[in-house]
DNA sequence: GTGTGGCAATATCTGTATAG
DNA sequence: CTATACAGATATTGCCACAC
């Protein structure tokens, strides 16, 4: 003769979900059941331990393990909907975290935003299939754009720009190339310089072929920067980023999408 | 159509600080 | 030592205009 209510398929789940992830206290709240009542359900199906049931990171480790700083991730999740929650683990402070599994789910719908060569492979426990290839594709993209973001511009640099725009023969990529930053950036220097010099453009009636605007497209999901899929196509990064426009392609935060797409 | 001009907006990064 | 907040500086991105 069982006293206790029987446990619904619902709160079965729920339990299941939130062991490890919400206070034990605060699951008996919301299934309106004892303490014991929790915890003994929770041992009877196995659920062990509930702080080391919890399979994921806080966001502060994460933010180290990704090589990146803690106001980024909450950038993220203020800005993108990085999967981030506030979890209870032996005392009373609650603490930003997300599970592997939210983290992935996240990183491939914002594969942009990563710089997996930040890190070694499977720090953050197994990896998707695509990791692979993205991965490499920011090995390529350092070596195109070497500088870290935000590498202030040397007198040097200045100069060596300075001094390429007068030759009146250097384009874009060569500029760029030679400055280790990207196109756009240097494209961005030279304006605030207020230099009237422009790089010599690059031919601009050679059409894209059906081959050529599907790869342009297969690399820019699988992440590949602007100046590599540029040089495949041989052209300039700034070409292809319109041509990418064109194509209907948005930018949020480098992530492409095309607008018709919902969700 | 294509590559690029121009500029507002904003993400990243650094540094400092607080609390547990 | 870990987690969090926040401000300032500036490098980079998003977007659309525009000349060929």
């Amino acid at each position: 003769m069982r006293r206790g209510k029987k446990w619904s398929e619902e709160e079965l789940e729920y339990l299941e979900d939130k062991w490890g992830a919400v206070s034990i206290k605060g699951i008996a709240k919301k299934l309106n059941r004892s303490v014991n009542a929790v915890k003994l359900k929770a041992q009877r199906m196995g659920l062990g331990d509930a702080r080391s049931h919890f399979d994921g990171i806080t966001v502060s480790q994460l933010s180290l393990v990704l090589n990146t700083h803690y106001g980024i991730l909450k950038n993220w999740i203020k800005l993108y909907d990085f999967p981030a929650r506030k979890k209870v683990f032996a005392a009373e402070n609650k603490v930003l975290v997300v599970t592997y599994q939210d983290f992935w789910k996240w990183a491939k719908e914002n594969r942009h935003m990563l710089d997996f060569s930040r890190f070694e492979r499977l720090s953050l426990g197994p990896e998707p299939k695509w990791v692979e290839e993205k991965r490499k594709a920011d090995q390529i993209k350092k070596l195109h754009v070497p500088k870290p973001h935000n590498t202030p511009w040397s007198k040097d640099d200045d100069e060596k720009l300075k001094w390429m725009l007068n030759q009146f023969k250097y384009t874009y990529p060569e500029i760029a190339e030679e400055l280790k930053r990207s196109q756009a950036a240097v494209k961005r220097r030279i304006l605030d310089l207020g230099l009237k010099q422009r790089p010599i453009r690059l031919p601009n009636h050679i059409k894209y072929s059906p081959e050529e605007e599907r790869l342009l497209i297969d690399l820019l999901g699988k992440g590949y920067c602007f100046e590599e899929i540029a040089d495949r196509l041989n052209r300039s990064a700034l070409g292809v980023r319109g041509k990418a426009e064109r194509l209907g392609y948005k930018f949020k935060n480098g992530v492409p999408y095309l607008e018709k797409e919902i969700g």
